[in-house]
DNA sequence: TTTTATAATTGATCCATATCATTTGAATAT
DNA sequence: ATATTCAAATGATATGGATCAATTATAAAA
């Protein structure tokens, strides 16, 4: 873990996730005071669930993973994070603890920014406020589809859902590098590693993908976008 | 659906969720305007999936379930809710879209909130949006483990976790009228009604639970805490 | 290079849960 | 009281995925 603080400040950062961006110079201002610059190599937690939730991170280059485990070390992947994005703990509005893990899938750039200075900012600008609850509102809608596909997909249609939301919402590309394990897309879709290996060579066998080595190419996408949309 | 404008007002409501009990006067008094007071029966839809977002709903008194359904109609209970307790869709700040049914599992007592006056407030009471985005942070967490109970545990587990939320969080006591059909448990759990009816009758053979007629009573609660763990 | 550890693949088997089919029960209407 | 409808219970069977076990790749370390 490389800690630089970045030359610029946030007035000037090009990396500014979207809520953010509804800040006045003077809140940008005050905002620098309270974050410094990270850079989280692959595989580094940012913060982990059950600790004192006491930052608010704003990553702007890289992906993140958010993982939920249970006592018995269970995993859940919740979600994939791909900057610039805010990651805010829900826990600063109820227990101030962090009820999932932040980990770095690629190499991150995140500035870690304490969490009473986003608070002060979201009860002084409300375009930030609304921002953030607009952001909080897409996860929530998100939440909805991803639990029914979990609850009523089966295998190939969760596997199908988990590369196109690579795909489309994390990479923008049909082909990209695959950053997450066999064992880690089963924590995704709810499955074991066995079962997403075999989905995946039959997905490859059936001429939907290509794999070559960790890269990943959609070659069908219509017909993916048709096995997600049937389960 | 009976339409009753309440005599009261706002201001002296003694079923306000708690945002409302965040507002000054003059606000309750301005909300007071936008809202109409209605009583649902039991199985009315409150508002429906995919139908422009207009209101945001206060339930005073009543037990409702908001359901997800996808183009097969097949369906997900999100949540269930008991007054009083502000329902707000997310669409209202993303797509101006319910994503979600809202429906009446027993007698219902709501006002019907003008989603506009509702988010005015939000910007102008910062006490207000604090409070709301606290709720939205708790039903977050609770997602969370709700995502995390449906991939990972097993049908016993998942049964007892649905009575413990009934018993603890709906009724506030260890024994209560079912207000789900054992369709609407298997679409709460992620499983058959067949399949709930089977557990249902084993957690009595076990002297888990007393089933007479719709009535349930959870006998041995440190036990049923127990299987909801162990999943 | 060889060793060691870790990830991925693949096959064989088992089991949890869905599906299908029938019966029973309760509520509502005739 | 009888018919009708819908919810619930229960048994028999099928199957989607998990589990277990063995092999092969891949990568890091000695």
């Amino acid at each position: 873990m490389i800690n630089i603080h970045q030359n610029g400040n946030c007035l000037e950062c090009d990396k500014k996730c979207s809520a953010f961006k509804r800040l006045l110079s003077e809140e940008l201002n005050y905002i620098n005071q309270y974050r410094f610059h990270i850079t989280y190599k692959k595989g580094e937690v940012i913060f982990k669930q059950n600790t004192p939730a006491s930052n608010v991170i704003s990553i702007s280059r890289g992906v993140a993973k958010t993982t939920f485990e249970d006592k018995f070390n269970k995993n859940l992947i919740l979600s994939l994070i791909k900057g610039p994005s805010l990651v805010v703990g829900p826990g600063i509005y109820v227990d101030n603890i962090y009820h999932f893990t932040l980990t770095a899938l690629t190499e991150v750039h995140a500035c870690i920014i304490d969490v009473l200075a986003f608070k002060k900012l979201i009860r002084e600008n409300s375009d930030f406020a609304e921002q953030y609850i607009s952001e909080m509102s897409v996860r929530a809608i998100r939440n909805y589809q991803r639990t029914f596909c979990l609850t009523h997909k089966q295998m190939h249609g969760r596997v199908a859902d988990a590369l196109l939301n690579l795909s489309q919402n994390i990479f923008n590309a049909p082909e990209f590098e695959m950053p997450l394990t066999r064992q880690e897309l089963g924590e995704y879709t709810g499955l074991t590693k066995e079962s997403v290996s075999r989905i995946l060579t039959k997905f490859r066998d059936d001429q939907l993908i290509q794999m070559d080595g960790n890269i990943i190419e959609i070659l069908n996408m219509d017909k993916m976008i048709t096995i997600s949309e049937n389960g």
